[in-house]
DNA sequence: GGCTCCCTTTAAAGCGCTTTAATAACGAGT
DNA sequence: ACTCGTTATTAAAGCGCTTTAAAGGGAGCC
């Protein structure tokens, strides 16, 4: 066998066209039982399997979605395993294409493309509102995680500036004042993450203080050391892996958290449910994304929608063990 | 704009034929200097991108591979990062196929030859040795991370039980005679690292301890809390993740790390690098694995290669942090 | 001017499948 | 017996691209 049975050996060896093996595989009305059973057993015994390629071309709908991610990211992990779940149940194919350093984001937004996918869903992307457009031109695209000035692409995406307010809330209330920013970086979840975290603290009158850092927790290593024996006493991290490195930095230097500095994190990672780590988090609902992201592409594709869809998600603080009361305001055990 | 522009479209925008734009945008020789410049600027305006499935069709050779994994371990996804690179640099596209609670293994791979891929990387499957070879006599199958009995399928791996083996001449020098082993569970990897585990301490005259555990932060919190009180003075978990989770569950119940207890994790994954962590782990070098993964397919399918191939790799001990001396016989600071 | 020869271009035949319009088969109805 | 309706089956036309054999067009040479 070197080469694979296609659609005509099945055919011949039941003695029928390629026609009735075509319908009979995928369920469609016509045939006689007969002949499906027949046909079933032929394909069955030869270990027949369409070539998607070849379908994909001959068919006019492709129920294909294409998915862009970074594959380091847990949280894109969890995006994923989701969005794969909802496609499956409603009948459509996930193609999936990653950024690694050697396939930029444009790079593998075009390898979707190739695979004609009917629509896209960027999670997390930082492309500029103008590209997206002009992918959007082509195909429906579905941004997950970010907010997109553009009204052609439609957007899933959780109420950052209410996140991190909610997390500000919970450090205010708990009598902190010099609350700290560690920043994400130049990448779009950052930005709008530090512009939620400026918004809250000047509607709370309390003076900013962003620290430079990035998404992983190297960043928050850095930013932790940054933090040591500044007159901040609390600390809100661009998002998990950074306040990992957060902690880590003052483990090490010997400051006590939450005792004498409190964290939170975003994004609710498996690392910050960890007991180990424990840490006050900030929770995206990613089944809730993953379904909304689906919805929206699939709306577009067999509904004909065409106005926008932004569907903001309210995040929910889950508060765990890095956060405590202000180390003045406390003499709880007095 | 409803149809996205064919090739036809090109070639008739430039006047010339198909098969001139095709050569010309697959820099194939043939087409004049004019010509060329020609159709790359209508395609440019047109903003054309050849249909992938379509070219796939049509070509005999579809210089595409199939990796199989799973999206929520960062081993993988190390490993995809490098495949993908590697791939690149030789002119091959990658298709990813990942498990996830709906898509078991073999629903994963279907897809991947759904796609026609011309061969296979399986990163760490579960999947039975005959089953893979059923995969195998269809196309190339390169099996990443564990030992496949079949001479129909490459295997790139790790020595596991050098691994283990290594990990437990550390902790025997350093004093250990009670080591315990975490179990990783029924899949294929945690069943050769258990092995190693048990050989090596049979040869090296102690007696085995295997906690049942999996390969999640979960895994090891309760095999650490199964450990507590133990004589057990070391312990080797079948992955960094679930040695995350021991660490965890001995913070919490108050065991010195590596003063009272030496703790050794698999996989030098990132997170074991991380200061706050600092975990003594076995590295097994994902880059040179993905190398030989890539090149194990590419020579069956370039060079016509039909004999088996099975690379080991050598995993290097690292050590960090979260192993000591036994507390017996230190008295080093007497 | 006629004839090679080489370089460029193209017509046309698929790749393996889907889909539609048409055909065949077969009773039922009158 | 003949028409009409149904239902089962298939021939054939693509889907958008690649590839090969053959055509076209000069340039160079006698």
């Amino acid at each position: 066998m070197d080469q694979r049975p296609r659609l005509e050996d099945v055919a011949a060896r039941v003695g029928v066209s390629t026609a009735s093996v075509s319908l009979v595989l995928r369920g469609a009305p016509g045939p006689s039982e007969q002949t499906r059973q027949r046909v079933l057993a032929a394909a069955a015994e030869l270990g027949y399997r369409a070539d998607r390629a070849a379908s994909l071309l001959a068919r006019r709908r492709r129920h294909q979605l294409g998915v862009l991610l970074d594959v380091r990211s847990p949280y894109h992990a969890e995006l994923v395993e989701e969005i794969q779940v909802e496609a499956d149940r409603i009948g459509y194919e996930v193609v999936l294409s990653t950024l690694t350093r050697s396939h930029s984001e444009e790079r593998a937004l075009e390898s979707l493309l190739d695979f004609r996918c009917e629509a896209v869903l960027l999670l997390g992307p930082d492309s500029s509102a103008s590209a997206l457009e002009k992918v959007a031109a082509q195909v429906p695209v579905v941004v997950v995680g970010r907010q997109v000035d553009s009204a052609a692409v439609d957007v899933v995406r959780p109420a950052d500036d209410v996140g991190v307010a909610a997390a500000l809330g919970h450090l205010i209330s708990l009598g902190h004042r010099d609350i700290a920013f560690v920043d994400g970086g130049k990448g779009a979840v950052a930005t709008t993450r530090r512009r939620g975290y400026r918004t809250a603290m000047r509607r709370a009158g309390l003076a900013p203080r962003v620290i430079a850092g990035d998404h992983t927790e190297e960043g928050g290593i850095r930013a932790g050391r940054a933090l040591v024996g500044s007159a901040s006493t609390a600390v809100v991290a661009s998002n998990d892996r950074c306040a990992v490195g957060l902690l880590d930095a003052f483990l090490r230097a010997g400051v006590d958290v939450p005792g004498a500095m409190s964290v939170v994190g975003y994004d609710d990672s498996t690392l910050a449910r960890l007991a180990h780590i424990d840490l006050t988090t900030v929770n995206q609902d990613a089944p809730a994304q993953a379904r909304h992201a689906v919805a929206a592409a699939v709306s577009r594709l067999d509904e004909r929608r065409t106005d926008r869809v932004e569907v903001v998600l309210e995040p929910r603080l889950v508060i765990r063990g890095t956060t405590a009361r202000h180390p003045g305001s406390t003499r709880v055990r007095a």
